[in-house]
DNA sequence: CTGAAAGCGCTTACAG
DNA sequence: CTGAAAGCGCTTACAG
């Protein structure tokens, strides 16, 4: 077995470099270094600097008894382009703060999420399913914060006005009779039933009749099964991603149906295939910089404690008309 | 700030619980139970269980000098279901060895690498991008092992054969003028030259002519142009992947060409969408548990140092054939 | 087979 | 403003 000589620096060394105590660097390089002469900050953080130094998480987390760590568990479902910028954006933003997001793939398993909190330590975790009781309870014995879509109290709101949006706009294109379609198995119930709800809200204002409600995975014999189900008579389907529009539009070229005339969608995400798709499909963006930002600063504000300033009102949603293209 | 009262279990706990020292816990603990008698193993391993006990990871990674951490890069671009399925499974499987993976996405900077690197300690380091010379050397400065699909020296074999599978299934569906579709800004550049490589060979050995080379993202523009500078002529397309493949099927249906007479594709993961579209598309079916498998044996065979039974050899991809559909 | 002791690298009172 | 000291929880020689 070859021993690697993996060259480790540590405070100490820095300390001899800078002339001064560990106890100043680790003040210094942790944010304290206004108790410091300028003279002595310069050179410790000349020192760090030059020494590539790289404190420890092990010791650190040891000696706080939380790491910096962030876990984000990802659903294991969908995985849409989106998502991974938002993380992306993240990393960036917490990385600001010292903090280091780290992903998981979501476990179902109670054992598995407690091993990984009580091991990793995370200074919060993050969802974008709603905790379980039992994860909840883990976290709070583990002393551990967590943020998922129901911490915030307007994301609820932004999905139910994404829904509200997809009605208004197959409303504005002059279709009368609506249905939401969701995803079969998808984890994300919660985010479809909101928009689902902002859906039915809207046509109500609308005076239009209450929608249907259809259920398909990204299957052929599923959309057709759904389309069937509404009928000759034209509709317009809201559905909860690019992918089940995508299925439903594929049900009606096979049905021989006129699109968007005798059957009209409108997606939501944006994802590349829906500008290539013949025909295109209408579909809304999500503003992916915005949402990263507001949840990171839901989370810094949670561990800081410093107030969040409703980032959630910015996220500006757009619908992209391709009707007619 | 509220202080939370996380209980905290130590082995010094499991080990005055078990009656026993805390030396003992550690051994039993840690594989090494075979030096004692079996009931002071029982006792202990009880114990554990009993107080729920997770023995933290700063402490064990400050004293191991590497933490229990596995870092898998994945890329930021294209993030297909295939990818995501590969990690849950290699998530378990580490798991069953102690070990962590987390995932973390791509960053061009080679500090912020370091930084990760450095502060994370990982056992190693997985990434789906070949690693860069910088990265190489901070991994090696660092004591971290790295893997990439340089290592396995298989990997590049794996796209290859992927590509002579594509180009055999086109010429055995009776097409003799052969294309490669690359997409422009993949950071996958390597498997899709493997991959282009083995459509050329394929299409020598058949005494085809030289497949032409196409590279479009996921836009109708770009779709237009690349079919578009193929000529009217009777062709079959090899695409990196389904979303490639879906372009060029919108791009030939503008066009008003035969498909899969006039123009053919075939693609590659088996997307959700490739199944729904109209007309369906072939694809190449990657087998997900296997390559999962392979991918964490390489891992582990590095970390413990035991021959690693060339996993790569297992994989076994499908053509699934869509043309007439 | 067991247990006392040292030490991993850091942070944080605390005494000067 | 500085520095010596304790301690976070674990693992690993080492002496019995």
């Amino acid at each position: 077995m070859v021993q690697e000589d993996a060259v480790v620096t540590t405070s100490r060394d820095v300390a001899r470099s800078a002339g001064v105590s560990r106890s100043t660097v680790s003040e210094v390089l942790n944010g304290r270094g206004h108790k410091f002469s300028p003279a002595t900050r310069e050179k410790v953080e000349q020192a760090a600097r030059d020494l590539g130094y790289q404190p420890s998480a092990a010791a650190r987390s040891l000696v706080r008894g939380t790491s910096d760590l962030v876990i984000a568990f990802l659903p294991n479902t969908t995985f849409g382009g989106n998502l991974q910028n938002i993380f992306e954006q993240a990393t960036d933003e917490l990385a600001q703060h010292g903090l280091i997001l780290v992903l998981r793939f979501s476990t179902p398993s109670a054992d598995s999420f407690d091993r990984i909190i009580s091991t990793l330590n995370p200074r919060a975790v993050l969802s974008y399913m709603p905790f379980t009781a039992q994860e909840r309870q883990i976290m709070q014995a583990r002393g551990v914060e967590g943020f998922d879509p129901t911490t915030s109290a307007d994301q609820g709101s932004v999905d139910y006005n994404i829904g509200r949006m997809q009605a208004r706009y197959l409303y504005d294109k002059g279709h009368r009779r609506l249905a939401f379609a969701h995803l079969i198995d998808s984890r994300q119930e919660l985010f479809a039933d909101s928009r689902e709800e902002g859906v039915r809200d809207e046509c109500r204002d609308r005076g239009l009749p209450e929608p249907v409600s259809l259920r398909l995975g990204i299957d052929r014999i599923e959309a057709l099964a759904a389309l069937d189900s509404l009928g000759d008579l034209p509709v317009a389907i809201a559905c909860y991603n690019d992918d089940v529009a995508a299925s439903i539009v594929s049900a009606a070229i096979i049905r021989g149906r006129q699109i968007p005339d005798n059957v009209a969608v409108v997606g939501m995400d944006n994802t590349p295939l829906s500008r290539v798709m013949v025909p295109r499909l209408s579909t809304i963006d999500y503003p992916v910089a915005d949402a990263a930002h507001g949840t990171v600063a839901g989370i810094i504000a949670g561990i800081t404690g410093d107030p969040v300033n409703s980032p959630d009102q910015l996220i500006q949603f757009r619908v992209l008309d391709r009707e007619t293209a």
